[in-house]
This record gives C-alpha cells, structure tokens and sequence, in this order.
DNA sequence: CTGACAATTGGTAGCGCTACCATTCCTTGC
DNA sequence: GCAAGGAATGGTAGCGCTACCAATTGTCAG
C-alpha cells in the first residue's frame, strides 16, 4: 500500500535528510544529538542537507520513540506575583542554549491543582521538574518520587528533600526582621499577612518567635487573611490592625506589596514613617529602595534561586547529580529608613 | 521477537486499556476523545477499565499519529512585566477545564528571538499561536502564515491581522491621557518612556500628537530609554527630565512603574503633586489608586485579552472562526489625584 | 598473521496512539 | 422482501523518531 498522503503537513522528516545526504536515517538522528558519535565528513554532509531542507526534527516523534521529553516541568503558585515571575526569569535564562524546553503550570496555591497537574507533566515524561514549596500533598509527593526524574524543590529548604533543593529559611527571615525592629525601639509590632500559604505562615512564626522572646507577643497584633496579596489590601488590612491595636507602632508585612499599601496609607492618614509607624516588608523588590521614606525589607535571592534551579536539573539530567542537594542561599536584611527610628 | 521491556517506565496503554474492558484499542481511543460515538454501555466499561488502571493518554503519542499537539503556544515579551503576567494568568483562567497546554515563550523583546521561539513551537505541531504585538518581523509573519493554524495577536490592534486580533490602540491611549493633562491645565507636559518597544513608541506618537495640537511641542520635554522599566528608573528620569527642563509642571509615564518613581522623587524633592508637578502612567496596576496622592493612569484590560484571546483560538480550533477578527478592547482614562490640579 | 576490540554505520522493530477503511448489524423506504 | 443508508465497532498501517543489535572496517597486541 502507498505511504498516506503526509498528514504532518508535508515538512521534511528525517527519511528526507538521508537520502538527501545518502546515508542511513539512524546516522542522521546521531549526528543530531550525538555528534562526537559521526565521522567529521558525513556529519559535514548531514548538516549541509538539513539546512538545505529546512529540516526540523518532530519533537513528538523524539519524544515517543525516546521515552524522554526534553521538556521541564515549572510548577508555581502564582505567575502575577513578582517573586515568581522573577524565579521563572531565571529558570528561562539558566536555560543557555539548550535544546531544553519548559512547561509552566500555575497551582494557584492549590494543593489539588499541584496534583493535577503533576499527572498531567508526568504524561509528558518530562526531563525534570521544579516544584515549588516543601509542602506538597501527601499524593503529589508520591507521585514526585516515583516520577523517575530529577526533582528540584525551590524557594524553601526543609529537612526532606524529595531529590534536590534550593531556597533559604522563611521562619529565620521573618524572625530577623522582627528582631531588627525589636531592636529599634518598637514594641507594639503588628504583622500584616495576606494569602498565608505555607511560606507565609513560617514567616509569621518566625515574627512570633522574636516578639515572644521579647516578651511582646498579643494575638491581637497579628492581621491575617487568605485574600491574595496586593497594595490596595496592605491598606485595608493596617486600617483593620490600628482599629484592633490603636497604640501599634510598628509592622512587619507578610511582602512588599502590603507594606507598600501601608505607606500609603500613612501618608494618606499623616502618620510618620518612621516616627509614629515603622514598616518593613519581605522579598525587597526593587520599589523599596525607591520608596520615600524607602522600606525595610528582606532581600530573598529569587531570580538566583531560578537559575541554579536549572543548573542543578541540568547537572542531573546529564548524570553527575550534585552532591550537595540542598542549598540554602540565606537571605538579606536590608534596614532602611521606615524603621530608622 | 518478543516485545521489548517497556521502554517508558510501565505505565498502562491503550491496549491494556481495552483488553481490560473486553473492547478494541481504537473503541477506548474514541471513548476518550469522542465519547458521544460510542455507546453508553461500552463506554462505561472503558471508564471503569481507565480508573482502574490508572490510564494517562501518552500526550506525545498522540500527538505523533494525530499530527496535532493539544498545545497552545504563547509568546510575550516579558513574564516580569506585571502586564503580560496578568496576560498570562488570563490566558490559563481561559482554559477552563478543556486538555489544552500552554507553551510559554519570552521573547525578551527581539524579533529575533520571536522567529526562532515561533520554529521551536511550530516543531510541535500547536493547535494554536498567540503572539503579542503586530510587529513582527518580515521571516516571523512568513511563519505564522504558513503555520496552519489559528493565531491570535494581542495587546494592539492593526489594520492587517495574520488571522485574529484583539487589543486596543496605544497611540490613542497615549493622546488620550496627554490631552487629559492639558485640559487640567499643565503647560510643561514631559513624556518619560522606558524599553521604548513598538508599543511604548506608539504612546508617545500619541502624546507628540496631543501636545503638538495644543501647541505645547519641544523635544527636550521627551526623555527616554531602551533601558527596562523599573521603579527607580522613573526616579532617574525625572530626575533628567527636570534638569533638560526646570519648568517641567507635568510628566506622562510610558508605564506606571515610572510614574511611582516618580512620586517618590517629587515626595523626596518636597515638589507638591499636583499642585506644583501632574503625573500620569499608563495601564493602571493596582497601586495607582492606592497610592497618595492617587495617580492617573490608562486601564488596559490585560486579563480579559488574556481570557478573549484563549477564546477566539478555542472557537477557531474547533472549527467556527469567529466572523469579526479583530476586537478592539478600547481603555479607559481613570483621572485621579495626581492630574487635579 | 590472527584474533580481539574499538570505531563507524546501518537495519529492524517498535514507542503509543489515531486516520482510514472495512465490517457488522440495524433501520428505513419503497 | 430487499437494497440503501446509517450507527457502532474493529483491524491495519502508519505518524517520525530512536533503542538495540548486527555488520563492516580498521587497528593493534601477541
């Protein structure tokens, strides 16, 4: 029976390459991924035909036949929040030029959705995968071990990594701040949080532990909601914490976003920043510096952390597996004017 | 020859698929994907069979013998840019529950980057291609016409689409606001412009338009950059613009990073807003109402051309192309503190 | 000079799925 | 009663590529 008409559209496939360099069509496939492999002079000719023909391989038929994707699979809970926009920068730019490609999922901090979508990589059969968190379900961790891939947890360290791991310490960042503001002089601090997803929460426990041991912990200080983050609720949230805790001089915001809404709204409510009201914030975009009176914040390594990510997959994926398989790249308190006091 | 041992890691197949349910491979095949072709009884049977398993459909099988990924390809020019980040997430809120992927692209702003991201999706096979902008170069538009299925162009609109298009004018947006600025009564108006991509050149052709009817044109009042945009940019601009032009009483923002920036200069510098210098950005992130005093901006409806553009690929990929190809989204002038002069 | 072994190349047989066509069994209409 | 047409199901033959093994040639130690 005569081969169907082509349904691919009539691009050229690597049949076409080798005949037009006369050679067999296995020769060509290696002196595309292999080509050490293929004798100086036909991997000459090869290349000339590929490029006569406009030959692009199939990256499906690879797939397939190879029982491999060179896909990576990003899981992030949210692709509007800056932190991850600028991780995600960096996993594009630790890229290089390989021939790697990445599969972006959103879990909208949905442990479910993480779930979801972990089956829908894995049908894939990915390269790699980065993951998000340390606080993945109980399903989604299985289904992450017996994915038969290297794994990179990213943004946080914890004691059990699924196979590799990069990020600092959210409990030890919030503490900082808190202390640092302790120290200045404050001593009704609040904490302001939004979302409140796991990373929040260490965060907040971290606050608690310094104010504890200072001994000016009150739960009334502590504002929270599950509400996604942004400037506007900065400012509803300090209006909520100064209606509960009136003589507040202080707080310590969950991000920058809310800590930018609370500067706002002292200005707005002419109540001085650092006077009156110290702020301080966590990740450090570059706004902080900026801001007038600029904003205490905690500079986390976010786009670093996107990078070396990919570079650890890499390595893996290419068979020497780091041996340090968790990294904490720590952070850095940077005091400003807000809590200049 | 007996069938070699599974390449793939073991996972179930079709076939085991449909010997477990007592039917033919291409019957389960159906059932999954046509699902009213095929009687009720055999495909509760195949269901049960699927559930059983475990069954995950082999996406890159599939797409090898359908010719089709169930991929869309998106390229923007930025994910850090809050703009295409909410894009983006309009974009995945789109895809409701259907089995489509979205392939990301950045193209980090180059046309030439845009032409060979456009080869890598088109190596795949996508169901459909959104790309951002209706500059693309002579090879990248050469591309997309002969790519064989739907595109979407989004962000601007045009008077020749490739196939869709939905967007706004920026030229309008631009002349809009600038002539806002006049009417408030600002005599200096300065136009601050970061990247200065087709998009961003667009405004200012808008603002040049607005000031040049009014009369109020000089080119020292244009300060720009190919630099990326970024909050204490803003900053270092104005600070130019200022020092070009010491009667400046009022600035455009390309964006409204740059113009938060700019606040904060004008809050260090003590120079009073509106009163003494008027700042409008452009594209109305959430901060800008937030901010004190409010500033100007542009709505643009970056989600819902995220959500509109998924739409239009989904109705054009199962077959009925919407009749109007190209969708002007408009914008909407939100006038605020920062202009009341 | 011979056998062992590496380097290079090619053939065969799928990877897991679906397009296409064939088959079977019903309905219809006349 | 029978041909024509439709609905449901299945078989076969690939999609474009690579894993695996075989074949060929050249190289070198003994």
């Amino acid at each position: 029976m005569k081969p169907r008409s082509r349904r691919g559209g009539g691009r050229p496939t690597i049949a076409d390459v080798a005949r037009k360099a006369g050679v067999g069509a296995i020769t060509v496939s290696r002196a595309l991924r292999e080509p050490d492999r293929v004798s100086p002079e036909l991997r000459a000719q090869i290349t000339k035909a590929v490029e006569a023909l406009g030959y692009v391989p199939d990256r499906n038929a690879r797939a397939l036949a190879s029982a491999r994707a060179d896909v990576i699979g990003v899981l992030v809970p949210s692709l509007t929040n800056n932190v991850f926009a600028e991780v995600v920068r960096g996993i594009y730019d630790g890229l290089g030029d390989t021939h790697l490609q990445i599969q972006l999922g959103n879990t909208h901090y949905s442990g479910l959705e993480e779930e979801r979508l972990l089956q829908v990589f894995l049908s894939q059969k990915p390269s790699a995968l980065i993951v998000s968190g340390i606080d993945q379900t109980p399903t989604a961790r299985a289904l992450l071990e017996s994915a038969g891939c290297p794994i990179v947890q990213i943004m946080e360290i914890g004691p059990d990594p699924v196979d590799m791991m990069i990020g600092f310490s959210h409990f030890d960042g919030g503490k900082a701040v808190t202390r640092h503001m302790i120290d200045a002089g404050y001593r009704k601090i609040g904490f302001i949080g939004a979302r409140m997803d796991p990373r929040s929460q260490r965060r907040l426990a971290g606050y608690r532990a310094a104010v504890e041991e200072a001994g000016m912990f009150d739960v009334r200080l502590i504002t929270t909601t599950t509400s996604p983050s942004s400037v506007s609720l900065g400012r509803e949230l300090f209006r909520d914490a100064l209606a509960k805790v009136p003589t507040l001089d202080a707080v310590f915001c969950n991000n920058d976003d809310l800590a930018l809404g609370v500067l706002f709204e002292c200005n707005r409510a002419a109540l001085s920043v650092p006077a009156k009201i110290g702020i301080a914030g966590f990740n450090d975009l570059d706004m902080m510096h900026v801001a007038f009176p600029s904003i205490t914040s905690v500079r986390t390594p976010r786009y670093e952390i996107g990078r070396q990510a990919i570079a650890m997959a890499r390595a893996a994926i290419s068979g020497d597996h780091p041996k340090q398989r968790v990294i904490d790249t720590g952070f850095e308190l940077q005091a400003r004017e807000s809590t200049a006091r």
